[in-house]
DNA sequence: AATGAATGAGGGTTCATTCAT
DNA sequence: CATGAATGAACCCTCATTCAT
């Protein structure tokens, strides 16, 4: 069930290009601002300032302003976001031998770590969705592919055992990310303490199952 | 069980105030392209524009681009919303002789056709939330007070009789809000057909009771 | 050596024009806000404001700004300003029995109270002229006029009983009115307490008398 | 008696400070321009037209229209004018063997001379404490405790040789600079011919010898 | 006559972007 | 590569002025 935690975003950024110094430090500015003040709260004199270069700086890599926020949130939506998701079904599709309750605990936490780990760019990520649904749109049909091509026959074997409610693969995977959206944007949103993981992870779970699992199998793993 | 149905916010607005019929439309077209474009992104002379007047006249009664958001969003954010939570209640504490069930069908509901009723300005709250989530602090500490005083006795009458789980009310409210939040807000951003409310208050409150629920009380009222 | 005293220029418009209250009361605000925080700092709102009228108000008469500014300037500079400059040299030569002292106490004493009397025109005046001083060119073209047909003949009179210094007209007047203008200027210009006019004059006089009563003459009018 | 002549304020300003060439020629055009139209008359783009440089280049040293002003008036509060009153009282205080006559004739020119020179930043500060007397309160105060702390000592010398008039410092300066100011200020703000020096200071000082020395001190001096 | 909503030109200011150094 | 002065379009806002009521 192991697979390579996802680094965050930043790091991902730093190693895949050959970006110089200040190049990186104009990112790592333009995520912290963007951030915490929103993308056209923040002028590109901001940036070099905490960046800690001149104004022409920003622009000598970054060609525009939009590119800076597109260098920023580009990794997160086509690589990472997508890849961390494909590791969520990976996780509940892994090993069948395992109790669906265990297999989406694990898949849970795992999400809510990475998450609380790229609060900063999900604030972004969330604000510009906010503004421009339609950047979404390309990522959604993506996964719906995936959803249904591969998640179906997965799910269908829990349900077949007896572990998973007779529901559609995509209802299922809306009620979950549902479930978690509800509980993690509001955290991610108001920038308060960063939500203890371990708790959040129990809270989310216990009642993901009371919804998703048949009584029966529920009791059987509740007395395992 | 009735109460008056809350208005939509822009009604309300119009109703309550002696704005000119320019001045009017200078804020329906605020809320119009505020909620497409976001705060920012949006000129003050698009709203003239777009509300068929000169750029002054934006001026005249909203002395402020700010005072015009202020305007849009202030009685959702003051009035209306603090008024629904409150309605919300009394739902669920009016009439004890119904199942608990029945009453949060109704109260879901009720707050879905609400939202969907005023989804600009959702959004535009949205947006500005995620922007500046200081604008939430005073308005989640009244609402805390308010469960906390209120809300309590009334969910322990239903859990007296088993009808609810035995959590302590912020837990429920918090699970409410947030598979609500986790349903509706995906929707509202991504401005695609706005979705149908029966259908979702059943999907909804099917996966509520689930958690919310013990099986016993479940089953008898699904026997019913 | 009597002459009826000039009225304070506000009076003097209130009477001589057929004004509604209205008006009056737009024409006293626009002098007490130009006075106070000039012309080009004082919008019409402000004044519509301080007259208890609406804005459309002032402009129902008075066409323009500009002729708001006129109109209370006009008097000032036009018929009261070279009243007064008249009269003073008409005291100033009124009773040849009198010894030059004597009437020049008496000029500049009426000058001064007339001037304290008409601080805020006068605030106006000087503001104006500093950012327009060609508007001063008609006012000293005629002034010089004036003095050097009807003042020279009168000094003469004075010069010739050794009660005045031997300078021509235009060097007296420069110098009385320059002293006048040192002392007075500051005063009106830095708003605080309204000088005391008999001291004033004293101070006044006594210098000018060193530099325009030779010192025989001078004598003789201490000792008497 | 000598001591370095004051620049123009101009001049100074250029050579103390690191602004771009564009940045020198924005603030001369400032100067032109405020003193020719006055400030509020005088719009920015204006003065980047002048200056031959865009809008925005204004802007880049001068954060705001209100700075520039300050940039072109602080050296000449702050700085230049009291230096140049400073000089003043150290000319009349320097020589005391001299005559008093010659130092104020000496002083007085100078001062003529240097006001004449700065004519345009005399018209702006004139321009500028007519509408916000308060500008001169930090001014005249600093002033006030050199007079008397300093000055005292250095007039009663003169006193004492009967070479000046028995009053106390501050009317002696007092009555100096208002009939300088009565002179001068005229002038600068009809900004036709720019006063010819030598003659205006034989006026002044002639007059001003008649009230400020005594007479037997003054036959001295003329017989001299 | 009086009103005040409406106007639109113009104001100061910001900002992403360019380019000579 | 890095700089920062220069740019000018666009922004929010003010204001004198008009006009239907």
């Amino acid at each position: 069930m192991d697979h390579t935690d996802v680094k965050t975003l930043f790091d991902a950024n730093i190693d895949n290009s050959s970006l110089s110094i200040k190049q990186q430090s104009v990112l790592k500015a333009s995520l912290i601002l963007f951030a915490e003040k929103g993308y056209e709260n923040t002028s590109t004199q901001d940036i070099a300032k905490l960046a800690g270069c001149a104004e022409g700086t920003v622009f000598k890599h970054f060609k525009t302003k939009d590119a800076l926020l597109k260098a920023v949130l580009d990794p997160f939506v086509n690589d990472i976001l997508p890849q961390v998701i494909v590791d969520f079904l990976k996780d509940l599709s892994g090993q069948p031998e395992e109790h669906f309750a265990v297999l989406l605990r694990y898949a849970v936490r795992d999400r809510i770590k990475y998450i609380m780990e790229n609060r900063q760019e999900m604030r972004i990520f969330i604000q510009e969705i906010v503004k421009n649904p339609s950047m979404l749109e390309g990522l959604t049909s993506r996964l719906v592919l995936v959803i249904e091509t591969s998640v179906n026959q997965v799910f269908s074997c829990y349900q077949a055992r007896g572990e998973l409610v007779d529901w559609d693969a995509m209802r299922i995977i809306r009620t979950i990310s549902g479930v978690l959206l509800g509980y993690l944007i509001p955290n991610i949103v108001m920038s308060s303490k960063p939500l203890d993981v371990d708790e959040t992870t129990n809270e989310i779970v216990e009642f993901l199952l009371q919804g998703l699992v048949p009584a029966e199998a529920r009791d059987e793993a509740e007395t395992r």
